[in-house]
DNA sequence: CTGTGTTTTGTTTTT
DNA sequence: CAAAACACAG
């Protein structure tokens, strides 16, 4: 099955990264450029090769990411061998070295993966424990300093701040007690491993002899110091990305990993794809002149294939009601005019606060759209709950899940009571879950706490049991536990409206659902559990393949394109965002509005408001900076108002009188 | 221990 | 103006 079809297709550039396949490569892949076709193109040149597919591993910043290349992969090559490949996220690498090998530091191989929530709950507690003068410190802003400094490589106890230092000593020890790690310790562990265990790492380096790094402008130098480990001589290793599109500063990544890669690969090839295929000259133009205030970086100006179009719209908006209102009117006018699809449009945006009021107005106006990044799938309550139940089949010494769901639904074990059996198993040394089924514990506390814990052991062992022992399907345990905890109704309660009564109830239902299609493949439990706590997917395929116009984060819109993009809210305190200012970070913002502008294909609308409600209190606007800094030579800047009075001609006036008799119609 | 009413707090972005 | 944390009575 030659591939040569698609080389054929592929640009100088993208041809010549393509026949690298020697040596390192760094592939600086502009917006728009073809990247993820080159990519494929390149592995599946490899395999052509002859390289076995079970020595390529590719790596991804996603989950979704790798599902979708190996998709691509398979469709260019034999199904098969792209199933032999590995390509998947750092943290699921590390994950699967880790299960083979974190016993060499001294963890147990079936530690668990502690979810962001978890560390949260971890952190709220050491604050109420050690936080003795009780200081106004978020337990956030704590786990993101740890963060920080392992992904630096600083030892938790050399944080400069001495209560910080304390507190993630004594996080870690909680961790460690509970054979558990974090996200972060995934990688420093992993990378630990490779480093100090020769054998281990030449394992790895036999196992994987061609290595390619995607969105590498995101990776941390943590993760570097991870690739220079699993990649030893003579260095088969490919890293693509963008320096321009480089917006996860904040979580870490280190621009200078792009900028500075001969340093760590010696005599790297270097290849640029500049030719963009995804938009017109006048948003590339635009795009161009706003990049080039960035200083530092690996210059590249992006060329298009597609002619001048439509000049790109600046437009100052009264009020970000009348924004809102505004761009569903133009989409509702832009369908019926020129036929275009609903899928057709986006509305980016910086922070999810804003999409509020975009939803409002395209709900009036029944346009469907689908919300990218709400709130992740895993974040909520009920699945959170659910998966807590289910790390307690698994391993009930583990805290912080035994604690979560100890009295959810309630049943009469309060805090009182908890935190007595804290102390307790603390103490004694022992897990809490252990303190539980202690009766030296037990009757130490009053009858009626007690009787509810003793139902609850019972209630927990014997469905482990049921697991464990009578090996019956784990999906149908979990869901006759939560019948029988009754669950679903006490979460049912809390609800304020149907609709989200029965998305709870869904949610649960395809948590379970998901579990039994896992437990069907042969995998085991604890593996379902890891996928859950990597899943940073707002996946639910359902969503993904949801019709509609699109809403979405700017973060969330890199890799993504659009025929018609509106990118709202260009004020200066929120693009550039305040915070950003005080941090000192404003290029990554500019950065963050580059890679808006160009998701366009055709057209691309720019707008800001004067004032803006904020926390119910209308408050000014000022316009923002990064406008300046645009060449205007295909911009138009125009108004709210202007535009109001130029439809008022021509055959748009007939758009204009039916919306104002619907209007008219609702009130 | 639970449910309600009151106060406070807050808005970046997320693997 | 929300949601979330908090306080207090039952």
């Amino acid at each position: 099955m030659a591939n040569d079809f698609a080389f054929e297709s592929l640009n100088h550039a993208q041809r010549e990264a393509v026949a690298a396949q020697d040596g390192p490569v760094m592939i600086l892949a502009g917006a728009g450029t073809g990247k993820t076709r080159t990519v494929t193109c390149r592995i599946a040149h490899m395999l052509e090769r002859k390289v076995p597919a079970s020595e390529i591993l590719a790596v991804t910043f996603t989950n979704k990411a790798a599902a979708e290349m190996k998709e691509r992969i398979g469709g260019m090559v034999s199904k098969k061998a792209a199933g032999e490949m590995t390509v998947c996220t750092f943290h699921s690498l590390c994950v699967r070295l880790l299960r083979g090998g974190i016993d060499r530091l001294g963890y147990k191989k079936n530690f668990s993966i502690t979810a962001y929530s978890d560390q949260v709950g971890i952190m709220k507690q050491l604050l109420v424990r050690k936080g003795g003068t009780d200081e106004k410190v978020k337990a956030e802003t704590v786990l993101s300093e740890i963060s920080k400094a392992k992904n630096k490589g600083i030892d938790a106890q050399d944080l400069q701040d001495d209560f910080f230092a304390q507190l993630a000593v004594a996080y870690q020890n909680e961790l460690r007690a509970q054979n558990a790690v974090d996200f972060d310790d995934l990688l420093v562990l992993a990378e630990q491993v490779l480093r100090e265990h020769d054998d281990v790492r030449e394992h790895f380096r036999k196992l994987y002899t061609r290595v390619t790094v995607d969105e590498f402008q995101d990776t941390n130098s943590l993760q570097m110091r991870l690739l220079q480990q699993l990649v030893g001589t003579p260095y088969h290793v490919c890293v693509v990305g963008d320096d321009d599109q480089s917006i996860y500063g904040w979580r870490g990544a280190e621009v200078a990993n792009i900028l500075e890669f001969e340093r760590f690969f010696p005599n790297p090839k270097i290849i640029r794809l500049e030719e963009n295929y995804r938009s017109t000259e006048a948003v590339l133009h635009t795009a161009n002149s706003l990049i080039k205030h960035n200083l530092g970086r690996r210059e590249k100006i992006l060329r298009s294939t597609r002619g001048a179009g439509e000049n790109v719209r600046i437009v100052a908006m009264p009020g970000d009601d009348e924004e809102a209102d505004f761009i569903a009117d133009e989409m509702v006018g832009e369908k019926t005019a020129h036929g275009r699809e609903w899928e057709d449009f986006a509305i980016l945006f910086r922070t999810n606060g804003q999409s509020r009021k975009l939803e409002l107005a395209l709900r009036d106006r029944k346009i469907p759209y689908r919300m990218v990044g709400a709130q992740s799938f895993y974040d909520r309550r009920e699945i959170r709950d659910v998966l807590a139940y289910t790390s307690l089949l698994v391993a009930p010494d583990n805290d912080v899940p035994l604690l979560r769901i100890l009295n959810a639904p309630n049943r009469g074990i309060g805090q009182s009571s908890a935190v007595l059996a804290t102390d307790w198993s603390r103490e004694k040394g022992y897990s809490v879950w252990q303190a539980l089924c202690n009766p030296f514990f037990t009757t130490t506390i009053g009858p009626k706490s007690r009787a509810a814990i003793e139902d609850f052991v019972a209630l927990i062992s014997s469905a482990k049991n049921r697991i464990d022992i009578a090996k019956e399907n784990p999906a149908d345990v979990l869901g006759e536990l939560l019948r029988e905890i009754e669950y679903l109704p006490w979460i049912e309660r809390s609800c304020k409206n149907d609709s989200e009564r029965q998305q709870r109830g869904e949610a649960i239902n395809s948590l379970i659902a998901s579990l039994r299609d896992h437990i069907a493949k042969g995998k085991k439990l604890q593996s379902f559990l890891d996928d859950s706590a990597l899943a940073s997917d707002r996946e639910d395929d359902d969503l993904e393949k949801k019709k509609g116009a699109t809403l979405i984060t700017l973060h969330a819109s890199k890799g993504l394109e659009f025929p018609i993009v509106y990118l709202v809210g260009l004020e200066e305190g929120f693009l550039p965002h305040s915070r950003s200012i005080s941090e000192g970070t404003k290029d990554e913002e500019r950065r963050l509005l580059y890679v808006g502008i160009t998701r366009a294909q055709e057209s691309l609308t720019l707008t800001y408001c004067t004032t803006r409600v904020k926390w119910g209190q209308k408050s000014g606007c000022q316009p923002s900076s990064f406008i300046g800094e645009l060449d205007d030579k295909h911009i138009d800047h125009t108004t709210f108002d202007e535009i109001q009075n130029t439809e008022m001609s021509g055959d748009d006036l007939d758009d204009f009188f039916a919306s104002m008799n619907n209007l008219f119609k609702e009130d």
